[in-house]
DNA sequence: CTGAAAGCGCTTACAG
DNA sequence: CTGAAAGCGCTTACAG
């Protein structure tokens, strides 16, 4: 049996011989309908299969228990991740969620922030594209009073509150364990440097570098290149520098992975010629040999707390409460420098 | 400057000296109203920096052009890379898409469905979670007309279309490989059997044993466990038997890694004293040592043809187009038995 | 405890 | 080319 037009209270009301009005307050349980009427029509809606009209719902009652959750890509195991726990705890808190993928492009950012607008979410949770580099539209998000938290990639700014990881600092220390080990000669595959992680991560790199009075070598210092052939290049031109470095430090695991493999191609050894240093902590790091030592990102806290500032956000919109959280990731030392 | 009361077509009309109606029109570049009043609206409308309101737009059109995804999880490189190529073909077509997550729970499912029903979205993309083992609340959306697609994990059903794979005979393929470099004692950490996919892996298995006319030793055959502890659990008792298989045919490639740590552990050889053949072929596939035997799935066929049957009863509502599309998977080779 | 009134913001024929 | 009328399905005070 098709169903073809759609059920509406007034249909129910008309059964039940009651106004429309009484249908509504029976269905969402109102206290003041009599019980015996209350379960006439939620037992009449039930059987002829009554599904409330999310727009008109949301159109009438100006409330919509939803956020929206923008990022670049969801086939990260890092993106993905963090989104399902998003998802997870906003749920746990009776919102329904919105995830948006920008595909790494600025115009569908653009587009996204602007269906979630459309769509009146509650509030909005973000992850900057890679051509992101300013905050423009994100910005009248705020002017419009939509509560808005960036998490992991992100343009900093006063106005808008964040959940970012003490990236400087993590990598200072791991490269600095590197150079302990006795390299010397630091290069670093690095992300791009107007986004913030790239740019905390570069300078943690550099702050190594000046701990050891190391004067960083322009050579080795390669900026962008995600995808599997210019990771794999960028590693390759690396290595057959005739002033090859010793060590490298890597804007991410993956290309951590690339470097593995360049190396293996030209027959240098990790960690006995070439230190290689990631982060993130995939899964990959636990499985190439030698094992590769990173940072691990605490992405359950990350999720957590990004979904708190936005609730905060929500329920106080009066107050311009804006608040960053920083959350320390941890140095985890494995096999890939000594 | 923060923008309290929302920008309404009536507060442009009043500052255009128009009517609503007209505004509606020249938003939706309307051909028969004037061009010099469109621009004017237009522009205007820019600058008050107003936003359609899409349960309005939606009620009132009863036109949404959006689609659902229901997954139980997206955390996993398989999910998540077919949800994100989903999402890019959907988007090429004109449709926003809202992706939902089960979590591997009925519950969760069902809630999935009601909230796109009440969404009215034009269609559902699904892959039922783990404790799904009816069709009874996916029937309910057919009965209303509601296009639906599963694709990996599912139902069958001849109401329901769907994109499968010929897991069977994939399987079947790869174990009988197995089974044809000298291992005779085969083992099956498997699948649930409510679900298609386990269903279809395990008969294959059986069906490479019948060829070689093994009978299968229950056992040797081991459902259930998907989580780290459950896997490496199963994959310890498996090995510790007093009599023992020397290969095991994994659902996953996750749960072969188990049986790698596993075996490792008791100093058992792969594939020495043990051949291991894994599924999916996740990029850990490649990574552990020995590489892993494995079964390719075609992501990018899978999310293309799931939009396909979608579209195709999204745009001819009034046949019932069931289809159903079986894909090829790719046996793939490597190490880990001969 | 029940219902009539007013409205949410937008769209779609239709008339002029 | 422009606008008045009717309506989408639901909710929220308010009156009784």
């Amino acid at each position: 049996v098709v169903i073809f037009s759609e059920i509406t209270q007034k249909d129910i009301a008309k059964v039940c011989k009651v106004s429309r009005e009484t249908v509504t307050k029976a269905l969402q349980d109102h206290p003041k309908i009599a019980r015996e009427t209350k379960a006439r029509i939620q037992a009449m809606a039930e059987k002829m299969g009554y599904i409330p009209n999310y727009y008109a719902r949301n159109l009438a009652s100006k409330k919509n228990k939803t956020i929206g959750i923008i990022v670049p890509k969801i086939s990260h195991s890092f993106h993905s991740s963090v989104v399902e726990l998003i998802y997870k705890y906003a749920e746990n808190h009776g919102y329904n969620v919105l995830p948006m993928i920008s595909f790494e492009e600025r115009r569908n950012e653009i587009r996204n922030i602007e269906t979630l607008m459309s769509m009146r979410v509650d509030g909005i949770i973000a992850n900057i594209s890679q051509e992101t580099s300013d905050n423009k539209y994100f910005h009248q998000l705020k002017q419009r009073g939509v509560p808005l938290v960036f998490f992991d990639r992100m343009i900093e700014s006063d106005m808008i509150s964040h959940v970012a990881t003490e990236d400087r600092k993590a990598t200072c220390e791991i490269v600095s364990y590197g150079l302990s080990k006795g390299y010397s000669k630091p290069a670093h595959l690095a992300g791009y440097s107007n986004i913030n992680i790239g740019r905390e991560r570069r300078n943690g790199f550099l702050d190594a570098l000046n701990k050891f009075n190391i004067k960083p070598n322009p050579d080795w210092i390669i900026e962008g290149g995600f995808s599997e052939e210019l990771r794999y290049e960028n590693a390759r031109r690396l290595l057959s520098l005739k002033n090859r470095p010793d060590l490298v430090f890597c804007f991410n695991d993956s290309i951590a992975h690339s470097v593995y493999n360049a190396a293996e191609e030209s027959g240098i050894n990790i960690p006995g010629e070439l230190g290689v240093i990631g982060y993130g902590n995939l899964a990959l790091a636990r499985l190439i040999r030698p094992k590769l030592s990173t940072v691990d990102l605490p992405v359950d806290d990350i999720a957590r707390e990004t979904v708190r500032l936005l609730l905060r956000q929500i329920d106080s919109p009066a107050r311009n409460n804006v608040e960053h959280v920083v959350l320390k990731p941890d140095v985890i030392i494995r096999e890939s420098c000594r």
